[in-house]
RNA sequence: GGGGCCGUAGCUCAAUUGGUUAGAGUACCGGACUGUCGAUCCGGGGGUUGCGGGUUCAAGUCCCGUCGGCCUCGCCA
């Protein structure tokens, strides 16, 4: 090594030894006759002190350092007595540096890696080889590398095989849009990049390779938001001979293992389940945020006869009237804020967002006060009190509209609360199983059911007699693991039997014929022993966005993409020269 | 595809709500200084206000379009 000692590692006990270190130039502060330098890298900063009457050789070289150059110097360690820096672990010490070597000059950076206001994201993302130079990005990206580590640990335990699987593959039409990748020897033919090694690792389960995992990296060409990039990463497992147990056993077990392993925190096991049917009704949100409460409150029944005409006519319409209580919010949300929460809910799709502060009246008894709080009488708005057990400041919020959309509402609204009033502390990993989703879903737009999770998802065995007679109602073998409102992770048990999977394609409209065209080659697959299997994928990227405390998944990735996935720093996507399209057989119809 | 926020010096921001030569901090350059650690002090350079149109006597500011970044609805089996 170039270097005996990191700047990180220096303190006391070291006082009178010679060293030599490496690193970034992270400030300067020059005297004259005394150069200070605060030297960087990965495992800390120590300050290095040029000083003319120890090394006047070297001291116009010093003079001369600027941020980000890199520099090995060597010297030795000094006690800094009463100079201590109270903010550097090594503040107690210093170098004494009597050689110097400049091993390559920075250009004037754009910005500094140790600033504490960062720029733009768009600067950082084109600058991010300086960007990762920060901290926080070291830090994150170690999580990243322990999250990694343990979760390979602890399926090498559990008997595990980690298997690779191709990524160039065949895309199969259904989810997400490929990425796709044109074929030279086959003109016209095209592979497509992975959304997830589904259907590899159940013909993996066929095999015989009844503990599988991997950590995957998967593409999807769909838009972007702050916790979804075009390439992630998911932890990847399959698993035969098991039931729903054993996968919930199993993903428990890796859970408290990375809880532990990172915030070094017990989790007490099983983690808890919520049926999906509760989680929306009590939740609105099939990824609630579960460190808080404020729970859905239905007062349809109690307004169906009120005099507000927009309730009692959505009651009359078979839609729900359904609210939540932000206990003690009343004066914390002003007019105009709620106005804000009135077009939150609009992206919803809600028409309006009806509010009630409650107050307590000459007399000491509790009453609503809106302005459209005159269309309830005093026995409505008792019911209504009642029924969100409201108090002198509370503030309640209600959303009447179809079914689906007083829970998209109303669960969107109930997360942002969370957030504004605070009730919960930020640091907590909350985790919970989500259970019991419906098989498939009726899309209106299709006049068709779609699959809930993927067409291969089982269902509960008392079930199985609905498929044919009222689809809606059948549960599925299917599950996620919800983390303080994000989607960390789903599964599912898959179909190994001919006649239920037949009998879920017949149900989604999909011909044999077609079935055998898209993915004829897991379906042959079953045809020859297929155990009973089931899995799961884990969004790693979205675990340590979580441990990191971030809300976008860019800060836990070294080189993400942007929002329109464009990589800023390395200029991809680009135009390609004919040349290459011509041996693809591509003609570009852009221009 | 839709909605919202943003774009002014290398960077972070300001600019009287349409009005004189677009400012400050920091970074950068030069100088002073032997104990700083957000060093300090003196001096200096640095602007196509993202881009293109339009309105106006006058546009960083208003309007239209466009590019880019972020948040979001749809989308993501």
């Amino acid at each position: 090594m170039l270097r005996t000692k990191t700047c990180g590692e220096l303190r006391s006990e070291n006082i009178g030894e010679e060293v030599t270190l490496c690193g970034w130039v992270d400030g300067y502060r020059d005297h004259n006759g005394v150069v200070f330098i605060d030297l960087r890298d990965r495992y800390g900063i120590t300050q290095v002190a040029f000083k003319l009457d120890l090394a006047p050789e070297i001291q116009e070289q010093a003079r001369k350092l600027r941020n980000e150059d890199v520099l090995r110097a060597t010297g030795t360690v000094i006690d800094r007595g009463e100079n201590v820096n109270p903010k550097l672990d090594t503040g107690k010490i210093e170098i004494h540096a009597s050689e110097l070597e400049v091993y390559s000059k920075s250009k004037t950076p754009p910005f500094e890696p140790g600033t504490q206001e960062l720029p733009n994201e768009e600067l950082r993302l084109q600058y991010r080889f300086l960007d990762l130079r920060r901290q926080e990005l070291h830090d994150a990206l170690a999580i990243r590398h322990r999250v990694s580590k343990i979760t390979r640990d602890y399926f090498d335990t559990q008997g595990f095989l980690e298997i690779e699987t191709p990524m160039l593959g065949r895309s199969t039409p259904e989810g997400a849009r490929d990425y796709l990748v044109p074929s030279r020897v086959h003109p016209g033919a095209f592979y497509a990049l992975p959304q997830s090694p589904q259907i590899y690792k159940q013909i993996l389960m066929v095999a015989g390779y009844d503990r599988y995992y991997q950590l995957a990296r998967c593409f999807r060409d769909e838009d972007l938001r702050a916790d979804r990039q075009p390439e992630f990463t998911q932890i990847d497992v399959e698993m035969a001979f098991v039931d729903r147990e054993d996968i919930f056993s199993t993903i428990d077990g890796l859970v408290a293992a990375l809880i532990e392993g990172v915030r070094g925190t017990s989790t007490p096991l099983p983690l808890p389940r919520i049926s999906y049917h509760d989680a929306m009704e009590r939740f609105g949100s099939d990824k609630p945020d579960l460190r808080f409460g404020m729970e859905l409150v239905d007062v349809g029944e109690t307004v169906a006869d009120c005099e507000f005409g927009v309730f009692k006519n959505v009651i009359a319409g078979g839609g729900r009237v359904r609210g939540m209580n932000a206990k003690g919010a009343a004066e914390k949300y002003s007019r105009k804020n709620i106005d804000g929460l009135t077009a939150f809910v609009g992206e919803y799709g809600a028409k309006g967002l009806a509010f009630f502060r409650v107050k307590a009246n000459e007399g000491g008894d509790l009453c609503l006060d809106s302005p459209i709080a005159k269309f309830f009488s005093d026995e409505h708005q008792q019911a209504i009190i009642g029924k969100l057990k409201g108090e002198a400041g509370d503030l309640l919020f209600f959303v009447a509209d179809k079914p689906a959309v007083t829970s998209a509402a109303l669960g969107a609204l109930r997360f942002r609360l969370g957030r504004e009033l605070e009730l919960y502390d930020p640091k907590e990993i909350n985790c919970a199983w989500i259970i019991d989703f419906p098989l498939v879903t009726w899309n209106e737009d299709e006049n068709r059911w779609d699959a809930e999770h993927h067409p291969f998802c089982s269902v509960v065995a008392e079930d199985v007699e609905l498929i044919k007679t009222d689809p809606g109602k059948v549960r599925a073998l299917s599950y996620d693991l919800v983390v303080n409102g994000n989607e960390a992770a789903s599964g599912s048990i898959r179909i190994h039997d001919s006649d239920t999977q037949q009998a879920v394609f017949d149900l989604l409209g999909m011909p044999a014929e077609e079935a055998e065209a898209r993915f004829g080659f897991l379906l042959e697959a079953l045809r020859y022993g297929a155990p009973p299997h089931g899995g799961i994928a884990l969004g790693l990227d979205r675990w340590v966005m979580l441990f990191c405390g971030y809300d976008n998944i860019r800060d836990v990735i070294a080189f993400p993409k942007t929002q329109k996935a464009a990589d800023l720093l390395s200029g991809a996507p680009s135009e390609v020269d004919s040349r290459q399209l011509r041996d693809l057989h591509i003609r570009n119809v852009t221009k």
